[in-house]
DNA sequence: CCTCATTATTGACTGCAGTCATTTATGTTT
DNA sequence: AAACATAAATGACTGCAGTCAATAATGAGG
């Protein structure tokens, strides 16, 4: 009986912990301090780990806010699912789906900012890999609604259903920046964002 | 005779003068020795100015990348335009432009890199005021290019020509974004903008 | 259960971005 | 043209992210 390829050793065991503890350190200082006034060298005292163990798990402060993240939006990422569910048009539910997804965003503006700022940026190869599996999350979700309203018949596709998803997610992506930047509000979002999915949508329709 | 509301006195010369050194120099350090290896001091020291003048020009370094763009963003904005006017249907107009444009990032990758990660995280109003110039000479001409294309019967609009622009630029952002961070190469971009941006189009037919 | 190899942890240290009290340059008033 | 006011420049200094040589913990082989 060959032992599957999770190497369940005392090693990887305390490398898990220590990574947990690292992200719910940061986590709890984030959002209480805010991300600059926080130090690594603070989260490090928390998590109880050395200065230098951080840089093993992250390998800058930054890529700290793309572990905290990727574990709560997996979960905001089915939340957004099951609101856009509710929805009658395409539009509607792509409009829902990325509802929840601003509120949870706004929740913590400069934490999301700094998240924003990170994932066009990302410097290890294993951040990427994090950052990867929540856009893929995020498409494939999207591009099941759309393929759900082309079975229905609300929609014909010329292109693949995961283009579709695509080009709403950067609809979506490119608003959501103007807000986190300060360059437009909440309303003007909304908005924007209804008005250019409108767009999208006839393209599909 | 009042003088009008441009101050020409000994002091605004200066500021105007230094202000251009200090961009030229790091212009210069960036390109020379890249955006991570050149340090504010030896910008400093380039420019004729001591350390601490930079940032009353740039409040961070990231600052400085913006005003080095700043610059010639607004005439790759121009050769864009002219490029896309080539071009026979909007499709192929919108594409040409991008076209420019990502030729340009291309040529110096992490310097666009560290532009990109910068544009969605301003931190003064100057810098802000830069960003949203920018924005809007680009945003300007795609809205032109739209209209053009409606002039000549080619389009029809349920929306502003501005939005279509908006959102052929989200798109175009989107891939940038991809293609800088390395999640695809060139060839993918080109496919994937070309699929997208034809999503968009027959919403606009 | 001892030895050796490998991998993780440590924390003193470095280099740099950004600050700020002081000094210098410019403009204004009488 | 002297005294005053304001704005800009300076550079020594600080704090923090990130490094790295040294050390400790774990696992493998005999």
């Amino acid at each position: 009986m060959t032992r599957a390829q999770a190497p369940t050793g005392r090693r990887e065991q305390n490398k898990l912990e220590k990574r947990a503890r690292i992200i719910a350190a940061a986590r709890a200082l984030f959002k209480h301090k805010g991300y600059d006034a926080t130090t690594t060298q603070e989260i490090a005292e928390a998590a109880g780990v050395a200065s230098g163990t951080i840089f093993t798990y992250a390998s800058t402060k930054e890529d700290l806010v793309i572990l905290v993240f990727h574990e709560e939006m997996l979960s905001v990422i089915q939340d957004a699912t099951a609101k856009a569910r509710a929805g009658t048009t395409l539009r509607d539910q792509l409009i829902a789906f990325f509802d929840v997804m601003v509120n949870y965003h706004e929740r913590d503006l400069t934490l999301s900012r700094t998240l924003l700022r990170q994932l066009g940026y990302v410097s290890t190869g294993d951040q990427r890999a994090l950052v990867s599996e929540l856009m893929n999350a995020l498409l494939g979700q999207l591009t099941l609604i759309v393929e759900a309203a082309k079975s229905r018949g609300e929609i014909v596709l010329a292109q693949p259903a995961f283009a579709s998803a695509r080009a709403a997610f950067a609809i979506y992506y490119f608003h959501l920046g103007g807000l986190m930047s300060g360059y437009i509000n909440r309303t003007q979002f909304d908005q924007s964002l209804k008005t250019d999915l409108s767009l999208l949508m006839r393209g599909l329709e």
